[in-house]
RNA sequence: GCCGAGGUGGCGAAACUGGUAGACGCGCCAGACUCAAAAUCUGGUGGUGGCAACACCGUGCCGGUUCGAGUCCGGCCCUCGGUACCA
């Protein structure tokens, strides 16, 4: 069948399965009932499902499609099963894309934002998501951004908002700010031009402040996969160490360091300064080699990767440190490696106990000095790599013989006494920088006054919207920013002053919209009462790439919201599911000039030859274009699959169905749709299924008793019971792979059988397993289910219907096949009777023929039981 | 570099607490239906050897613990995510 041709069974046949109609049938059930609008509702248990917003960059992708049936299937689950379901939908609306855009197709960011939302909208509501659609969130819409605002400057007025310089990569041609990712090997993506660190004042906020609270109620996520628990701890990175001063020799200002180390204060051999750092540019002014060394480092991405993998160089400096325990000199270098913004922009070099530090000796030929060994004495082995292990001090003179934390007490002391230093608990976790120099984005809501400085905008006086602008030109990008709009007053002095005209990091939207949710329609702040209604989410669900910034940052600002006497709980997220990337190849070609294209996977034809040599050309000119490896399907790579086009074909529930089949929401999905199919192919056997036994359903008795079944139905019974318990256990944890594994296997059985010969108790036993089949099905394919159901003429809607119970007394065998194993290899299959002792399973293992085989003239030395299992000989 | 996750048939995967490796599906092969094809249905399908019964091998690599390891421990390789201005 050629790609996209739509599937015609409905004209074939009138009962054959035609996903379009059942899917606008279902769809329009659902619109005439309202059945997703969520009210306060205080006689029954809240269950607020939130899947991480969208970006609205044109369509949806799969991974979209992907989080939000996994967020889907949860919220009908849990509504299945009595809860008061919240599931609101809305849009992360600001940001670089439409700013790309109105640049490259000259259209205003607004009606590109507002065109995708309407395209995406529409699309979600095709797949039958059950968002309440009252309650939509636009956050790039100044009702929206009007409460952040607000909450900035209560912030600002509580001193947790300030302004500092810090560095951002400017591109010297397009005369703009860069974000990292429009820096590609150290030039700017549209001017090739080498980027520049600038330094440039800049709004922060002091998540600092928050550093130890968000780092101890982590231990009471227990809903948090590990993993990205693990993760923020690392990123909040708390020490304990010591803070050291180094006076300058020869009257300089002195050098203070950060190391958690102190136990290796002797074998300091260099240390290492930033070259921003202020002791460096007067040495530059007379050394032409470090003027040249220092304009260098301002070249160059500043990412940490960047900075962390590149090669490690510098040069000294002629300065000298003083080791402030014995008095040594040390020479003051300054690093490439080394940055201004982290820390106090220096470090001490510790070769013999610092890998890094090694290796930069080694290469500068500076001296390694061994001060820390193993506690039986022996060598520390420096010569090969550092030494990093904590051990017993050796060559530090009053200090030597002490162990780490001895030593390390010992020395914090005599340095706090010489007030040469003193014991810190640092974090690594800097200050959030919220500063953006563009235009698609929340004003900062400040005005720079001459007399009173930065004054927060009056709450009369928000939202501060910008001017429209029709279209954007690159590095000319605030330059719309009229003349008028920039001119005011100061609303302390009243004299003449000028708006700020940087807009908020859009993580700042992200990380309170599950709030907002909450209370449409507020006008009286950013929430209401109902807040504490719904909050905390009970389960939030989005990409694993979110683990630590954006899941750090709402865990911050609910903190602060908090704090500011607006919702009472302590933490936005009581479970959180880290969905798996959706990944596709990329491809790309690069042009002469340096430039990249990317092209889609699917305009790619990839052949490979006889040897298994791939080849990828573009299907429109047959030219060759190269491969990028597998990436997570960006805008950017423009490695997405559309899954418009697979809707189209198949319908919304077999693209669902398809999704939850592919894989475990947790895992990892390199995207291949040709398996699609066979997802379309299970929902037609299971229509057929339920329409040829649809009558036969409907007048059966509900209960199938279960006494004098015969035994061919009775073990129909106990296996549908079986799949039961085990779909309920994997909706638990999440595992919808193999619930609709489980649902195929249960459908292929039922098939089996014919059960216009089976009578009326043949009859209730089919109803009782395609009653629990549809209800399990529900969540992850609602759509056929609500159509089948009503065809079965079921009272009420399947969307409510009570969640089938396992009958455990059906479970019951009579008897169980056992694997007989004799040195750990299976050998046999026995039958006994379920819960057989070990003694009767032993002999029954030994009485088999192929067992006696193996066991024949050796003696059996142990036997080992797994009841109703596996049976183990050791023989020998 | 650092932090986190993953690696199982031709492919997506399953295997609950250390107990039958490969459920379920895709693909492929064979058969039925058909003038033929598509669709559908039935059966087969980890590898090697063997007519077969069956035997041996097999969960990224090397080693260890155990009656028994995909699962636990030590070391390594590769892939993906994050790395503070993509969202």
């Amino acid at each position: 069948m050629a790609d996209g041709e739509p599937l015609q069974y409905a004209a074939m046949a009138e009962h054959s399965y035609d996903p379009q109609s059942v899917e606008l049938r279902a769809q329009a059930w659902w619109r005439d009932n309202q059945s997703f609008r969520a009210t306060e509702d205080a006689g029954r248990q809240k269950y607020y499902c939130l899947s991480m917003f969208p970006y609205p960059s044109g369509k949806l992708h799969m991974g979209h499609v992907r989080n939000y049936t996994i967020g889907d299937v949860i919220s009908r689950y849990q509504r299945m099963l009595g809860r008061n379901v919240l599931q609101p939908m809305g849009w992360d609306a600001f940001g670089l894309p439409a700013e790309n855009a109105a640049i490259q197709n000259r259209v205003p960011p607004a009606k590109w934002t507002y065109e995708n939302i309407d395209v995406m909208r529409g699309q979600l509501k095709r797949l039958g998501y059950a968002y309440d659609w009252d309650r939509e969130v636009t956050t790039c819409s100044p009702e929206y951004y009007r409460w952040e605002q607000w909450f900035f400057t209560r912030l600002f007025r509580k001193g947790l908002a300030y302004k500092k310089n810090a560095v951002v990569n400017w591109d010297p041609v397009d005369q703009t700010v860069l974000a990292n990712e429009q820096v590609i090997d150290g030039r700017g993506w549209r001017s090739g031009a080498v980027v520049e660190r600038r330094e440039i004042p800049q709004w922060f906020l002091k998540i600092t402040d928050y550093a130890q609270e968000l780092l101890d109620s982590l231990d009471q996520l227990t809903g948090w996969p590990e993993a990205v628990k693990t993760m923020q701890r690392n990123w909040i990175g708390r020490s304990q160490g010591v803070e050291i001063v180094f006076p300058v020799a020869d009257g300089g200002e002195s050098l203070k360091v950060y190391t958690t180390r102190p136990d290796t204060i002797f074998g300091v051999t260099f240390m290492a300064v930033a070259a921003e750092h202020p002791m460096v540019a007067p040495v530059a002014e007379r050394d032409p080699e470090v003027a040249r060394f220092v304009e260098e480092c301002r070249q160059g991405a500043i990412t940490e990767a960047d900075i962390e993998t590149m090669e490690k160089k510098g040069l000294p400096l002629g300065l000298e440190a003083v080791n402030p325990l014995n008095g040594e000199r040390i020479p003051i270098w300054v690093g490439n490696f080394v940055l201004m913004s982290y820390g106090t922009g220096a470090v001490m070099g510790v070769p013999g106990h610092d890998q890094r530090d090694w290796e930069f000796a080694r290469r500068f030929g500076l001296p390694v000095a061994p001060v820390v060994r193993p506690a039986d004495g022996s060598d520390p082995g420096i010569d090969q790599a550092a030494y990093e292990d904590k051990g017993v001090l050796y060559n530090s003179g009053e200090f030597d013989d002490l162990e780490f934390q001895e030593a390390f007490d010992a020395i914090a002391e005599r340095l706090e006494r010489d007030d040469r230093g003193e014991r810190r608990v640092n974090f690594r976790l800097r200050d959030w920088g919220v500063s953006r120099q563009r235009y698609w984005g929340c004003p900062i809501p400040i005005i720079n006054c001459p007399v009173c400085g930065p004054v927060p905008v009056p709450d009369d006086q928000l939202p501060v919207v910008f001017p429209e602008v029709t279209q954007l030109e690159a590095g000319l990008d605030r330059a719309r920013l009229t003349e008028s709009f920039m001119r005011t007053t100061c609303p302390e002095c009243g004299g003449p002053a000028e708006r700020e005209t940087d807009t908020f990091d859009t993580f700042v939207e992200s990380s309170w919209y599950f709030a907002r949710y909450t209370s449409p329609g507020c006008e009286t702040g950013m929430v209401d009462g109902r807040a504490d209604h719904w909050l905390p989410v009970d389960q939030y669900i989005g990409g694993i790439e979110h683990a630590v910034l954006h899941l750090l940052y709402a865990r911050f600002f609910h903190k602060l919201m908090r704090d500011e006497g607006l919702i009472h709980s302590d933490e936005p997220f009581t479970r959180l599911l880290t969905q798996g990337m959706v990944l596709n190849e990329i491809f790309y070609r690069k042009s002469a000039d340096g430039r990249i294209q990317y092209f889609n996977p699917a305009e790619v034809e990839v052949r490979a030859d006889e040897k298994g040599a791939r080849t990828a050309v573009l299907a429109s000119d047959g030219g060759p274009v190269e491969s990028a490896g597998i990436g997570t399907m960006s805008k950017s790579k423009n490695n997405g699959v559309d899954p418009q086009r697979l809707i189209d074909r198949y319908g919304a529930d077999t693209v669902r169905l398809f999704m939850m089949f592919a894989s475990p929401p947790e895992q990892t999905l390199d995207w291949n749709d040709d398996a699609v199919a066979g997802s379309f192919r299970y929902l037609r056997r299971l229509w057929s299924l339920v329409q040829n036994h649809a009558d036969l359903i409907a007048n059966a008795p509900e209960s199938p008793g279960g006494k004098d079944l015969d035994p061919e139905l009775q073990a129909i019974r106990t296996t549908t019971h079986d799949i039961l318990d085990r779909v309920c256990r994997d909706y638990e944890r999440h595992q919808f792979n193999t619930v609709v594994a489980a649902c195929m296997e249960l459908t292929n059985l039922l098939e089996k059988h014919d059960w216009q010969a089976g009578g009326e108790s043949g009859a209730s036993v089919l109803r009782e397993a395609v009653t629990i089949l549809l209800k399990v099905l529900a969540p992850v394919v609602p759509h056929i289910c609500h159509v089948l159901w009503e065809r079965l003429a079921f009272q009420g809607g399947l969307l409510d219907a009570a969640w089938p119970e396992v009958d455990r007394q059906a479970l019951v065998r009579e008897s169980v096949v056992m694997v007989v194993q004799v040195n750990g290899k299976r050998r046999a299959e026995i039958e006994v009777p379920s819960g057989a002792a070990d003694d009767g399973v032993r002999e029954a293992a030994l009485a088999n023929p192929r067992v006696q085989h193996h066991v024949q003239g050796k003696s059996v030395r142990k036997c080992i039981v797994v009841p109703d299992k596996l049976v183990n000989l050791v023989v020998g």
